[in-house]
DNA sequence: ATTGTGGCCTGCCCGC
DNA sequence: TGCGGGCAGGCCACAA
C-alpha cells in the first residue's frame, strides 16, 4: 500500500513533468474530489498551468503550478475556506494527490510500480479517478481501484505532523509524550507525524523491540531514542529495497505465523484500529 | 482537548 | 462452477 516510500516513488515520477503545461483535466468522478472541490474548479484552474515542482510531506504528493488562466482564482475562493489560494512556493497553485491504499500514479501511462502489496496488477480504465493531458502530448494519472485515495486543490499541509524522514529525536519525544495512546496509533497519526502506515510501524516496532500497546509516554530515553534510529534506518532500508512491503516482519503478517527473529508465535490484534502484528516475546 | 469506534470504498481470496 | 462473506487500511465523522 501506499505509505510514504510508496509516495515519494510517486513523486519522483511525478518530477519527470516538470516544465510541463497543463492543457486539460479530466476528473470523472465526484467523490474523489475532497475538500468541496469540482470538476469545474479544476477545470477552470489547471489548464493553462506549468508544473514547476513536485513534494512530498507524508503521504501526500503535492504538484506545485504556476501561471494560468488570470482572474480564474480570487483571493479567498478554496473551497473550504481553509487554505488561502495559490500557496505554492512560486505562489501558484497547489494540487494535492493521496493514494490511500490502492491508488497508483502513472506518466505517459508508465508506473513506477507494477506491483502494489494488496493493490490490483490489473489496470482497468473505469479506475481512472484523475488524469492531466499536458501540452504536446502525455499525461499523469491517477489509478484506484478502490477510490480511498483523493485530489485536492492547495491543501492544507499544515495538518499534517513533521514527515518521518525528517522528524528528530526531540520533535519525536514532542509528540509522543503527554499521551495515554497506544505507541503505535501516536506514531500513525498524520497530524502529529506524517508517513508511516500500517506496515511501516509494525516494521519499526518490530526492529525497535516495543510492544505497539504501550502508551506513547511511557518510553525512557533509551527506548526514545532507540525507536527514533530504528525509524531512520528501516525507512533508509525499505526504501532501497522497493518499499513498505519490503521489511523483514513481511513474513509474519500472516495468522499464525512465527517471528522471524526467535520463531515464537506472533501476535495479532488491532491496535489503534488496525491489524497488528508483533512478538509478544521481544517486544516489551 | 484526547482517545476510541465505525463506516466508507471495492477487488480479491477463501470456503462451501 | 458460482456465490457469499470476510479482509485489507487510509481517512474522516462522530461520540464520550
Amino acid at each position: 500500500m501506499p505509505e510514504l516510500l510508496e509516495v515519494e516513488f510517486y513523486r519522483r515520477l511525478a518530477d519527470t513533468t516538470v516544465g510541463r503545461r497543463i492543457a486539460g483535466v479530466e476528473a470523472p468522478d465526484a467523490w474523489y474530489l475532497q475538500g468541496g472541490l469540482t470538476a469545474e474548479q479544476l477545470a477552470a484552474v489547471l489548464p493553462g498551468c506549468t508544473v514547476t515542482g513536485t513534494r512530498r510531506r507524508g503521504k501526500l504528493l503535492l504538484v506545485d503550478l504556476d501561471g494560468g488562466p488570470a482572474g480564474t482564482r480570487p483571493p479567498g475562493s478554496s473551497p473550504d475556506g481553509a487554505a488561502p489560494a495559490g500557496t505554492g512556493p512560486g505562489g501558484g497553485a497547489v494540487l494535492g494527490l493521496r493514494f490511500g491504499m490502492t491508488g497508483r500514479l502513472l506518466v505517459d501511462g508508465q508506473a513506477v510500480i507494477e506491483r502494489l502489496e494488496y493493490g490490483s496488477n490489473r489496470n482497468e480504465p473505469a479506475w481512472v479517478r484523475f488524469r492531466l493531458h499536458f501540452t504536446g502530448g502525455g499525461t499523469l494519472e491517477l489509478v484506484d481501484p478502490r477510490r480511498l485515495g483523493g485530489v485536492l486543490l492547495d491543501p492544507d499541509e499544515a495538518r499534517l505532523g513533521p514527515d518521518a524522514t525528517t522528524v528528530t529525536v526531540g520533535g519525536l519525544r514532542g509528540l509522543l509524550e503527554r499521551s495515554a495512546a497506544p505507541l503505535k496509533a501516536r506514531l500513525m497519526d498524520q497530524a502529529r507525524l506524517a508517513g508511516l502506515g500500517n506496515l511501516l510501524t509494525d516494521e519499526v516496532l518490530w526492529r525497535a523491540k516495543l510492544a505497539p500497546t504501550r502508551p506513547a509516554d511511557g518510553l525512557d530515553d533509551v527506548e526514545l531514542r532507540r525507536l527514533h534510529r530504528t525509524m531512520r534506518r528501516v525507512l533508509v532500508q525499505l526504501e532501497e529495497r522497493g518499499g513498505s512491503h519490503t521489511g523483514d516482519l513481511q513474513v509474519g503478517r500472516a495468522r499464525g505465523a512465527p517471528c522471524p527473529r526467535c520463531g515464537e508465535p506472533l501476535a495479532r490484534a488491532q491496535v489503534g484500529g488496525r491489524t497488528t502484528y508483533w512478538c509478544p516475546a521481544e517486544q516489551h
